[in-house]
DNA sequence: CCAGTTATGGACCGATCGGTCAACAACCGC
DNA sequence: GCGGTTGTTGACCGATCGGTCCATAACTGG
């Protein structure tokens, strides 16, 4: 009993968030994000509420999807060890694009408390699926019986990170690529048996 | 013959450097920078140029800076292991601040060639200091001869990126620091003799 | 103490910012 | 096909943006 909308909602906030990702928030006004999602302003008003809400709202469906992503390639990873492997090896194929939770968090973290927030709740959930994966990998004899899986995740973790900004900063791929192996190389060596 | 300025300009530097490291590039107004700073637009615009200069400016001169503070860690430290150790162990102590040429290459670096550029070749020094303190490592016998001097120094770099950006995501400082450690230990282990 | 020069600070500029709103368009149930 | 409801669009708003400019201040050489 009312006109229907133009647009399909994940089309609208995939544009909007790679327009983000491309400038950032501050730098992305309201007319960039018009151009980019072909919508007026008062079309993205009255779906998604101001700039912040979309913002916010594109950020989360972003890390809920890595999150989502990230769990499947662990689980789904025959050895879990093997899995650990693609998690930092994924951290060198972003290269100058980086990641977009990445680099909101570096944006926003110091002045908005709500990016903050869920920057550390994400952060926090992805240290946990690869601390699963760790203890997986220890059940599995690739990985000592000794280590700590969530102090030992959130190194990896960090390692991961380590690349996504190298690859941002300019770094070319191949020499991304092989930070990547020798992280993997050092941090996650082939267990001797 | 002329009237001399009221300020000093490392000071006004400093003060600008912050409320740009604070708010970042694009979030920060010139009224943010007059008020930081206590100079007038015009006296900013005399002395240093526009916005986008007095940024650089800053930026040159924390690379300037960094650089000049981490070759001298590097070079003052008995051992050349332990230069590196300290280099892994800095990356923990930003927190939440960051660091402004890791904040300002993530914020910046897609969008403003010059930025990019500052960045690509500040990142390549040090990885060059940081290979010469390897390199000496390797003769002190604390490292083996057959490493790559330049290609591990970029993982060690990349593993500092790492923590600076894990603590400026608001991971709790005794965390971070138990990340560094582990990096210490796993990518820099005593050598056994 | 005056002439010349530079520094200062804030009024001012056009442009653009994020956000609002009203007129109009498109659809559904009846 | 009509009334009611929601979506769409772009003109419009006050605020703020980066940047300019000029009247005045503060100093030095002569």
């Amino acid at each position: 009993m009312a006109r229907p909308r133009q647009f399909e909602e994940q089309d609208v906030l995939r544009d909007v968030r790679d327009q983000f990702w491309a400038a950032g928030y501050a730098a992305t006004s309201l007319e960039d994000l018009t151009r980019a999602s072909g919508l007026g302003k008062g079309s993205l008003y009255g779906a998604f509420g101001d700039k912040h809400k979309l913002f916010m709202r594109t950020l989360d469906d972003y890390v809920t999807d890595s999150c989502a992503g990230l769990r499947q390639n662990l689980e789904e990873s025959e050895r879990a060890v093997d899995g650990l492997r693609g998690f930092l090896l994924a951290g060198a194929l972003s290269l100058v694009q980086g990641c977009y939770l990445a680099n909101s968090t570096t944006e926003l973290a110091g002045t908005d408390p709500e990016v903050a927030e869920r920057a550390r709740e994400a952060y926090e959930r992805i240290v946990l699926l690869v601390a699963a994966t760790v203890e997986r990998a220890q059940r599995e004899g690739d990985l000592p019986a000794g280590i700590d899986p969530v102090a030992f995740a959130r190194t990896l973790q960090a390692a991961q990170q380590g690349l996504v900004h190298m690859g941002r900063s300019g770094l070319p791929a191949e020499q991304l690529t092989q930070v990547a192996e020798d992280f993997v190389a050092r941090l996650l060596p082939p267990v001797s048996r």
